[in-house]
DNA sequence: CGGTACATTGAGAAATTTCAAAGTTGGTGG
DNA sequence: CCACCAACTTTGAAATTTCTCAATGTACCG
């Protein structure tokens, strides 16, 4: 696994070769400044990231189950990576896309037992935080605890916004506000070029994430396209009408 | 079971028209024991909530609207209340339903612009507590810290499973849901008698939670009564067959 | 009483799912 | 380099779920 994300970085990574794991990697993190973990615990030394080790799972597998035992406070370093509940029948719901330099969950920082799981899309490096690094860290520190309040009231903010989406929403207004959604979190991270910027979603998770079935999911994405607003394939998603996109996109 | 409404005015009335009441409420509140305010504040007789009056807000009417600035963090004291998200096109969503002694958004504790609006389900007594006695509340204590870090992973955990209802379930299934856990939470307060328990929510109200229409929703519910599994209606609920309610409802 | 909000019912329309089959793509091993 | 395999995508047709519109019935309140 390991060997796959060194040896062949997929189409999705950045042009910069990915760090072995060996090296110290939030030293090169292109996204360091804005990532969470950069204003959380770089600053105390005794916490620094550098000494933690980071894993790597390949595209498609799962980087943790529910129900198991948290190994501590998740954060992806780089790839894209879900948050789901799989339900004994087979369906799943994917709850949250996590970025490079985001926590995977900032609510659940302190859960010793996850109620979700976790799944890489891409290849994905990432690391754990301890449970008492954390606490520590928060309590120790008033801008800590601001933050990280910051953290999970924005978590929650997007949680109360998907609500909205699938109980209220079209399809065809869910899958065009995800597509703005991860078009305004790439374009923050300078990734979006010529209104193309990396979307490594399959047509299956697009539809766990919105709610519906993957073949519908794939009829939409034709419309989308046949219609000349986006086009999403092959890990990439282009931006054609940014205009009608966001209209379809965004609360009616 | 809300008398003291009985003296303030028709529906009328302004959103934020004072309860008359001179008793401390919170000496004689009948859920004191395990509402969150018990457990916060209770401890500090400076921070007492006896000091603080409560507010009254009739039935169907908002207690605070989306935008507005917060006043500070809201604790429902009587009565059903819902958090709801509303859509310049006219729809709306429930994002949850609070009961008394519970904060109505512990996430969004320290917000200073609400993302949601409050509405009143039947005649609601509540309170505010300014954000400054909260925030020193968890600061100085790492109880309360503890207490809230609780309280605010739980709500997540509910937002994730209100997530995988609709994004993932029928229907009836969602409708199912949501009475198998009103029921519950009656349940923990000693307000089910011979499956029965208070149930005042519209069916609109009811089909605003589920994404549902409410004519669909009023088919589901026929539906549920005619096969004898459960009643809902005219501000109650009777179950009548749980452990099939109880089938439907729960993750498949 | 009379009015207003709420609940119920029917019929047809629209959105979405299901099932099934065929086309594409990318990776693997010979 | 090619053939093959597995996973993913696309398309069609029919079934199902849910919505919309419209009309009627019912409870509660002053």
């Amino acid at each position: 696994m390991l060997q796959t994300f060194v040896d062949t970085p997929s189409p999705l990574t950045p042009d910069h070769a990915p760090a072995p794991a060996t090296t110290p990697p939030c030293a090169i993190c292109r996204i360091r400044k804005m990532a969470c973990c950069d204003g959380l615990f770089d600053g105390s030394p005794g916490r620094s990231l550098i000494k933690n080790r980071t894993r790597a799972t390949a595209a498609r597998q799962n980087i943790c189950r529910a129900g198991e035992p948290n190994e501590g406070v998740l954060v992806i370093c780089e790839g894209w990576a879900v948050r789901f509940i799989q339900l004994p029948n087979g369906k799943r719901q994917i709850l949250s896309v996590v970025l490079p330099g985001e926590l995977v969950s900032p609510a659940a920082i302190l859960e010793k037992q996850s109620a979700f799981s976790v799944q890489a899309v891409t290849d994905v490096r990432y690391r754990y935080f301890t449970f008492a690094e954390v606490r520590a860290g928060i309590l120790d520190n008033p801008a800590l605890f601001d933050t990280w309040i910051r953290l999970t009231a924005a978590e929650h903010r997007s949680a109360d916004k998907r609500l909205v989406d699938l109980g209220q929403r079209t399809a065809q207004e869910r899958i065009a506000a995800l597509i703005v959604h991860m078009m305004l979190r790439c374009e923050e991270r300078g990734e979006v070029r010529d209104g193309e910027f990396p979307f490594p979603m399959s047509q299956q998770q697009i539809a766990d994430f919105t709610g519906l079935t993957p073949v519908h999911a794939c009829r939409v994405l034709s419309s989308l396209r046949h219609r000349a607003i986006c086009n999403i394939g092959r890990g990439v998603a282009k931006i054609i009408d940014r205009g009608e996109l966001e209209r379809i996109g965004s609360f009616k």
